[in-house]
DNA sequence: CTTTGTATTAACAAAATTGTTAAATAAATT
DNA sequence: AATTTATTTAACAATTTTGTTAATACAAAG
């Protein structure tokens, strides 16, 4: 066959491979499984990928690299003062999460709680959390001194703004029944809860009036 | 042997069974490994509980009384003002996690994402939210009336404290390098935690003034 | 002390799952 | 066209994992 037509193999094992490695981990996963989604025979996902290790490691790499990415692009806008960086901060995280939906689970399940995998994610986000805490928690002192904000821990506004965040999409099983007619219309549902975890931050930092 | 000796046995497989379900969940888990963790041949769980289904089960039942007990608990106290049953009943919420830490995740991947025990699980809940948020959301409307809250959908209130009791726990290894020596004193950090989720649900719905 | 039922072990069996390999096929290159 | 290289298949092998069973030990009851 064609270089192309292997390139489509081999992609769309890694295609059924994520999405098998995203709904059901790295245990719940079947290597036969994920051939006869991708239309191959197993052997040939071990004659692409050798093991399934392996396999799994391409499709973290990938995870990795998108969330390590989307961290940056959603804390950037520096040049913004503090509210309105928060604001923005906050939309772009919950849609980057909306947009990768399994991903948070996966993340925790997969990556965080893997003893091997955690130190190379551990190290990635260590940098980027440092910097971005750093300069978040001058600004935060900054407006606080002048009356704009209240004075607030940077870390825990930003584990806030995270289990806000993500919770809804881990949970979502789990908040169904709670919900209920709220989830009817999910396109709505989500931008409600946009505003509502923006709000929810803003009245934290909200200097009461 | 004795009877005494042999619930010692059939409850050590229990414990051992629970502490691997819930930290490697079904998949991960190993009926190997469990019988040697309680001390016995791996023929002696097949010979108490025939299946590593069925002994998966006992443990989700009893997680599923215990989560039921405690939402039940949590939210019972409707004597008290709103804002006050608000505050201690997201503490209490916080204290059973911070007692079950790997409960969230357990109940989230295992419960949640089954289609099997999901029925079951969600037809509880649906009676424990619905009569929980009919009841919260009279208060929460009487009391905007009266000024004393901001006016505010009770669903998204609760879907914010879970989110923020819940999620702590769930992340543990994502969230450590983000708050750094900020976790160098666990106990101190869930308490300040805890009082930072009280104080975040109390902004949002505190007026203005 | 014998009988009865329960607990325990070791060895075995069945199935699932990952991984290999040799042979066949197709494609690309010269 | 011939050669070389890459792809694909089918059959097989190894291991792991769950589950069974027959034989044995033990305790309690009559």
């Amino acid at each position: 066959m064609s270089r192309k037509e292997k390139q489509n193999k081999e992609k769309e094992i890694l295609e059924a491979a994520e999405r098998e490695f995203l709904v059901k981990g790295y245990d719940g996963a079947r290597t036969t499984s994920i051939a006869q989604a991708a239309g191959v025979t197993h052997a040939m996902l071990h004659y692409y990928f050798r093991t399934k290790e392996k396999l799994f490691e391409r499709i973290v790499d990938e995870k990795v690299r998108l969330m390590s990415q989307s961290f940056q692009t959603a804390l950037g806008a520096d040049s913004q003062p503090i509210v309105e960086r928060l604001r923005s901060g906050i939309a772009l995280h919950f849609d980057f999460i909306a947009a990768n939906p399994e991903l948070p689970r996966f993340a925790i399940n997969e990556i965080f709680s893997r003893p091997e995998r955690y130190q190379m994610m551990h190290d990635r986000i260590d940098i980027i959390a440092k910097s971005l805490y750093t300069n978040l928690q001058y600004e935060i002192d900054k407006a606080a001194e002048r009356g704009e904000i209240r004075p607030i821990d940077g870390r825990m506004l930003l584990l806030s703004i995270m289990s806000l965040n993500i919770f809804t999409f881990i949970a979502t099983p789990f908040i169904e029944p709670i919900l209920g007619n709220l989830m009817e219309d999910k396109e709505r549902f989500l931008a409600e809860r946009k505003a509502e975890n923006i709000e929810t931050i803003m009245c934290r930092i909200k200097t009461d009036k």
